[in-house]
DNA sequence: CCTGTTACGTAACGGTGTTACGTAACAGAT
DNA sequence: ATCTGTTACGTAACACCGTTACGTAACAGG
C-alpha cells in the first residue's frame, strides 16, 4: 500500500512549507532579524514544529542557502558549453554578476555571511554528493585552464587557479560593494553597467594577451 | 577650578575602558557572540554603566568601527604624496590589502557587516565633521583623476569615478575572498601573494595604457 | 484491539538587549 | 555648612529569543 508515500510526501509538504514562509522572512529581514516564532506564526504552526523538520535555526537557514547555490550554479555552468574561452569568461561574468544584483539577498546570505564556522554536514540533502556551489567553481577554473592552454593569457599568468581567484575576486567584490554603495550619494557611485563595463575592460585586456 | 576638567578625563577614561573591553571581545567572538554582560564583567562593572557611555549595543560597536575607519583613512592616506599616479595606485592597493589581511576583523567589521541601515549620528565623536572611510575613497579618487588627466589610462576610461569603483571593487573581492576561502581545502586556494599578484597584474595592465 | 512511532502543541528554561527605579557621590549655590 | 540638582551606576525586572522537556493525539502495522 502507498501509504508510506503519502506520509513521505506530505512530510516533505511541510517541511517545503517552512522553507517557503522562512525564505521569505529571510529574504525580506536578514538572517538575525527573524524569529523562529515569526515562521512559526506565518505557517500556523508552533515553533516546535519547525525542530521536526531542522535541527535548528541555523540548519533550516543553511538549507535555503543551499537550494540557492544550486540556482546558482545552474545560472553558471549554463555557459560551459562555449567553445571560445574567452567569450565563455566573459558570460560566466556576466551572469554571475545579474545572479547576484537580481537576487541580492540570496547572494549576502551565500556569499556574504560572517564566517559560517562548521559546515560539514551537507551531505543528506543533495543525493549527487557534490556540494553546491562547486560546480559554478569549476566551471571558472576549467575556463581559465582552456585559456592557459590555448596561449591566451598574458605570458606571467600560467597558473589557471590563480587567474580564477582573482577573477572572482574582481567579480564578488563588485557585486557585493555594488549592493551596499549603489545608494549611498556621498560616493556618487555609478551605475551597474558603466562600473561592469570598466571592470570588464579591465578583466580582459588584463588578463588577456594582447592580440594584435 | 579644574574639578570639571577631572571629572571629563575620568568620564572618558572610562568610556575608553568599556571601549578596549568590548574591542577585545568582539575581534575574538564577532558582534552576535558577544555580550553585554560580558564586557561589563570584564570590566567589573554592571551592564547599566555601558548604557550610561553608549545608546545601545549597537552604538557601542560602532563607534569601535569608527576608529578603525580612522586608522584605515590613515594608512592609505599616507601614499597620498606620491607623484606618479601609476605607483600612488599600486601603493594604495597593497595598503588596503596589508590593512584588511592584518586586521581581518577590523575589515569584516568595516566592509562585510550586512547593510548596517541608518548611520547619520556620527558626528559627536569626531570633531572634523569628516566621516570616516572618506578620506581613503577621496585619496582613491584623486589618484584617478591624475591618471586621467595625465593620458595614463586606455582610451575607453574617461570617468575618474568609474575607474576607482572598479579598483576598489577588485581589491575589496580580493581580501573578502581570500579571508574566506584561503582555509578551504577543496578550493586549493592560492596564497595572498600569488592572488595578489595576479589581481595587481590585472589591474594595471587592465586600466593603463600600453606604454611600449 | 493493541503498540510503537511520529508530529506537534504547551509551557518552561536560560540567556539576551534594554530599562524603570533607587541611591550614593558630589559640584555649585546659598 | 547645608541644600539641591545632576550624574554614574547597581538591582531587578521586562519582553523576547532559541531551544527543549513533556504530554498527547493521530495513526500505521501487527
Amino acid at each position: 500500500m502507498g501509504t508510506s508515500e503519502r506520509i513521505e510526501r506530505e512530510r516533505h509538504a511541510k517541511r517545503a512549507l517552512i522553507m517557503d514562509a522562512a525564505r521569505e522572512l529571510f529574504l525580506e529581514r536578514g538572517y538575525d532579524a527573524v524569529t523562529l516564532r515569526q515562521i512559526a506564526e506565518r505557517i500556523e504552526h508552533s515553533t516546535t514544529a519547525i525542530y521536526v523538520h531542522f535541527a535548528d535555526k541555523f540548519d533550516l537557514f543553511q538549507q535555503l542557502v543551499h537550494d540557492d547555490f544550486r540556482r546558482f550554479d545552474d545560472a553558471l555552468t549554463r555557459h560551459a558549453g562555449i567553445a571560445d574561452p574567452v567569450e565563455r569568461l566573459q558570460r560566466i561574468g556576466r551572469a554571475y554578476v545579474e545572479f547576484a544584483l537580481t537576487m541580492p539577498r540570496s547572494y549576502e546570505m551565500m556569499f556574504m555571511r560572517p564566517q559560517l564556522k562548521a559546515e560539514f554536514e551537507k551531505v543528506p540533502p543533495t543525493s549527487g554528493g557534490a556540494e553546491p556551489g562547486k560546480a559554478a567553481y569549476q566551471t571558472l577554473v576549467a575556463t581559465c585552464v582552456d585559456l592557459v592552454h590555448q596561449g591566451r593569457l598574458r605570458p606571467g599568468l600560467i597558473d589557471p587557479l590563480a587567474v580564477a581567484q582573482a577573477v572572482w575576486s574582481a567579480v564578488h567584490g563588485l557585486v557585493t560593494l555594488q549592493l551596499r554603495c549603489e545608494h549611498e550619494p556621498e560616493l556618487q557611485w555609478r551605475s551597474r553597467e558603466e562600473v561592469l563595463g570598466v571592470l570588464m575592460t579591465m578583466i580582459c585586456e588584463g588578463i588577456l594577451r594582447p592580440t594584435a
